[in-house]
RNA sequence: GGGAGAUUAGCUCAGCUGGUUCAGAGCACCUGCCUUACAAGCAGGGGGUCACAGGUUCGAACCCUGUAUCUCCCA
């Protein structure tokens, strides 16, 4: 068969793809095997891949391909979240664009596009998913409006409800104007703003006094209702009991004393506004001042503030300093930083703003979560994450869960006209529920709540509802058989970013509704950047399109790429050019596998060098490969991608490769022999294996071409390689000096520029005779001859490996001053070295207080130093 | 304002319990090679005061204190 010259990726991903998915390969039912299980980060369903999914779901590729090697029952569940706002705004867009208005449609009509929108665009991120080889399980695909699993988050807030965790009330809310909903803390970015501090002056009530005060919001003047200073500053001790007049409405309002106002801060006093800023909020609260609510819920200026109605906030910011200053009660006015708060979703200026929202209390129910995690049942990988969360879970706040949105779980709360409430699943439960508070009910005066649910509400119960979606009604004693299986799951893998949105959140509901975690351990990546250090973004287009990437590179080029610079918990620094070595090294195998399909087999003999090479690989696979596991237990991925690639293209392509080729005579390669061929071929099968979770593609394509195989011998359920019981260690050293050995001849080749195919002779000086690479080391070193002396070889190159002396004749004359200058050199080195440890032997204090081990080492280096010593001085005696 | 982490080669990072000839890897760079698997390659090579200043110790990249710079989280 010929074997094409480059690897052609797109094709072998093509078809393996198919092929994996043909075979059912991906799915995984309950069977007698142990799980292994991973639920996706559910992309939103707006989403199209950006290199974070990229990375987010190579990882878990990685994990799950591997698990599947190594004879666990792996199941990956993928799926997509619903996204409110997101989804919400991308169908209110695309509705103006088609000149319909949200406001013109019904509830009802408005879904109904929604839906429409999901159906036709909803899929495409999980289409891309394929592209880059996820091996989910597609059958179980999971969306979280899916009837059974909206049912759920219904379930969880009546259970929650029920259970007194659920209030509704009248808090600041992070309100983003722009979405026209309410927002968590989460939600909120915020970000360093130049800002104007404005100085104004308020007259004191029946006195032609004035207090000044600093506010960088001027505009909600109007809603003013207090003026306050701290009560330990002697400036304004006089005012007590007096009252201010807010400028522009001439509102009366008292002077209150609180130590909360900071006395350094602009002018020591601050003007209280209840309704417009959190702080304020709580003032007012504790010295009872009303609330005047001056703006709209679209962040224009309300009818209650009795001036600029209808004026945009921002607008009237800078109208109402201009008429301030016009009155002449500006006294100054000072550029501040200041951070200002933005909506993640619409990046508009969060307003803080009163409203009527539902809210879960968070103090008792996020206990286990946290406890879980300290105690390590729950690991963060890396650790540095568990003082974060500690943190947030320490001082959590209660979360507001609703959203004044249509898409999404509407509600199950129902109202009379009455102002009734109850919580309940359906119409008629709630008319049940509220005839009793209410007997001369009317069926038309029950409305249900406008608001749904905060998308995180219904994605904190994912990896338990993707199992059974009627674990809550049921209760956990009749999980399902799924449910029982998979549940716990082993590894999650997400963005640092959502350890408080998501994570917690997850850990949460599982205890809360089954006593158990829901996944083991938490790999938290890093967020993808660019060389420059900025997060890739769509708004800075410095983000690739990860399917661009693929089609240059190869999906297993880009796989490895992104692998390769991408440390636990670490911000990568992402660049192009790591797809290319991904790529390059994809080539690499390419070719090794090349050169072994080319051999030629015939009966001969096998040749001493072969014979020693495949030993030492044996125990180098071995080895190597007990490292990489190891570096997968501690999920240091790009270390174990590290040790798999220098195997691969050092250990096998370089040295084991080159010590088994066929010599070629008279421009014909000689055979390769059975023994030597079978034991490649097997080497390079443990490779493809070990290489499979990293470049799924080129692996399987190789697997195929190295002979003909049962429809289900592929590597993607092949057994992950074991390692050996007992590892030679002596001859993994041997072949390190050997390496040394060969290398040291070419440098002498370099040197004196030899031709590569000169012969040359290597004789060692030493008691014993043979060793097991005399052969290999004549082969790669391109020797005539290798032999053992026990005298002194003289007008030859000499060098040291270790403390063993060789010499390498030459036909031409040595540079006598060139070698005195090498050798004397070394020399020095040598004798410096020996003295600092000579200094560290003759320290008392050092041999009383190191441990015998060390100073055995030590004792080592001594005697090390001084043979090596002698040696080169004999040597140097004989030149001079 | 409060907290966490980082700082090691040009770049991205390892360095696990303080002790092997410990200052490493990959990439980039330089030199020489189109040697019949691979120029997406081969063979060699240079490059670091381990941020800075103190301290502990027989011994510090590693432990402690302070300083500087950066990043993240929370308010």
């Amino acid at each position: 068969m010929e074997i094409a010259k480059t690897y052609d990726s797109a094709k072998a991903e093509q078809t393996w793809y198919q092929y994996w998915l043909e075979k059912k390969f991906f799915k995984s039912t309950p069977d007698h095997r142990t799980p292994y299980t991973i639920v996706i980060p559910p992309p939103n369903v707006t989403g199209v891949l950006h290199m974070g999914h990229m990375l987010n779901n190579t990882i878990q590729d990685v994990l799950i391909r591997r698990a599947r090697m190594l004879g666990f029952n792996a199941c990956w569940v993928p799926g997509t979240d619903h996204a409110s706002i997101a989804t919400e705004a991308k169908v209110v867009a695309l509705l103006k664009e088609q000149g319909i208005k949200k406001s013109d449609l019904s509830r009802e009509d408005f879904l109904k596009h929604a839906w429409d929108w999901k159906e036709k665009y909803g899929g495409i991120i999980l289409e891309q998913l394929k592209k880059l080889g996820a091996s989910c399980d597609w059958d179980r695909t999971r969306f979280t409006m899916d009837e059974d699993m909206s049912e759920s988050v219904i379930d969880v807030f009546i259970d929650l409800y029920n259970k007194g965790q659920i209030y509704r009330g009248v808090r600041m809310v992070n309100w983003d104007p722009q979405g026209l909903t309410a927002v968590s803390d989460e939600e909120v970015i915020y970000k360093e703003a130049q800002s104007k501090l404005v100085y104004v002056k308020y007259q004191i009530e029946g006195s032609s006094d004035y207090i000044t005060v600093a506010t960088t919001r001027p505009e909600t003047i109007m809603g003013d209702t207090a003026v306050c200073v701290n009560p330990t500053d002697e400036r304004y001790a006089h005012l007590r009991g007096k009252n201010a007049i807010v400028p522009i409405v001439n509102r009366v309002v008292p002077i209150i004393f609180d130590e909360y106002v900071d006395k350094e801060f602009g002018t020591g006093t601050l003007k209280v506004t209840p309704a417009h800023d959190i702080n304020d909020f709580n003032l007012g609260q504790k010295h009872q001042l009303p609330s005047i609510d001056v703006l709209t819920q679209d962040g224009k200026i309300s009818e209650a503030a009795g001036a600029y109605i209808g004026m945009d906030r921002f607008a009237c910011r800078k109208q109402i300093i201009k008429d301030l200053e016009e009155q002449s009660i500006v006294t100054k006015i000072e550029d501040i930083k200041n951070k200002v708060g933005y909506s993640e979703r619409t990046n508009a200026v969060i307003e803080p703003r009163l409203s009527m929202q539902w809210f879960l209390k968070m103090d008792t129910i996020s206990k286990p979560a946290l406890d879980n995690v300290l105690n390590g049942e729950i690991k963060l990988i890396p650790e540095k994450f568990v003082n974060t969360y500690k943190h947030w879970m320490e001082n959590v706040h209660d979360w507001c869960i609703s959203r004044q949105l249509w898409w999404g779980q509407r509600i199950p709360a129902w109202y009379d006209s009455q102002g009734n409430t109850v919580v309940a699943k359906t119409k008629e439960e709630a008319e049940e529920k509220l005839r009793i508070k209410n007997p001369n009910l009317k069926i038309d005066d029950i409305k249900q709540d406008d608001d749904v649910l905060d998308t995180w509400f219904s994605s904190w119960l994912w990896p338990i509802t993707v199992f059974d979606p009627q674990v809550i009604k049921n209760g956990k004693d009749k999980a399902n058989t799924d449910l029982n299986y998979y549940y716990p799951t082993n590894d999650l893998v997400t963005a640092p970013e959502i350890l408080f949105f998501w994570v917690a959140r997850m850990a949460i509901a599982g205890y809360e509704w089954l006593a158990e975690k829901p996944f083991t351990n938490v790999y938290l990546t890093g967020i993808v950047r660019d060389k420059l250090g900025r997060k890739m973004s769509k708004s800075l287009g410095n983000s690739p399109d990860p399917l661009d990437l693929i089609e240059k590179y190869g999906a297993d080029g880009v796989r490895v790429g992104m692998l390769l610079c991408s440390p636990a918990g670490n911000d990568l620094m992402f660049d192009e050019s790591y797809c290319e070595q991904g790529r390059n090294f994809a080539n690499k195998v390419w070719n090794a596998f090349r050169l072994i399909k080319g051999f030629e087999i015939a009966n001969t003999e096998q040749p001493e060098s072969s014979k020693a090479a495949i030993q030492w690989f044996n125990n180098r696979l071995s080895e190597q490969l007990g490292i990489i596991n190891d570096h997968y237990s501690k999920y240091r991925m790009s270390d174990a991608l590290m040790t798999t690639y220098k195997l691969v293209w050092d250990d096998f392509c370089a040295w084991y490769l080159e010590a088994i080729k066929p010599e070629f005579i008279d421009g014909k390669a000689l055979p390769i022999d059975h023994t030597t061929y079978s034991a490649t071929i097997h080497y390079l099968e443990d490779l493809l294996k070990l290489m499979h979770p990293w470049m799924p593609f080129i692996t399987e394509e190789i697997w195929h071409l190295i002979k003909e195989r049962d429809e289900k011998d592929c590597v993607i359920i092949s057994e992950w390689p074991q390692s050996l019981s007992h590892l030679n260690e002596p001859l993994l050293k041997e072949f390190e000096v050997a390496k040394e050995l060969v290398t040291m001849v070419r440098n002498v080749r370099a040197q004196k520029q030899l031709s590569p195919k000169e012969k040359l002779d290597v004789i060692e000086k030493s008691e014993s005779s043979k060793s097991h690479f005399d052969n290999t080391i004549i082969k790669l070193a391109n020797l005539s001859s290798y032999s053992y002396t026990k005298e002194k070889v003289e007008n030859a190159f000499s060098f040291q490996i270790n403390t063993t002396e060789f010499y390498i004749p030459l036909s031409m004359n040595l540079n006598k001053e060139d070698e005195i200058n090498r050798l004397t050199k070394e020399l020095e080195y040598n004798k410096g070295f020996l003295k600092s440890v000579q200094t560290k032997l003759s320290n008392e204090k050092f041999v009383a207080n190191a441990k015998p081990e060390v100073i055995a080492i030590e004792r080592k280096k001594e005697s090390d130093a001084l043979s090596k010593i002698k040696t080169l001085e004999e040597q140097l005696s004989v030149l001079n």
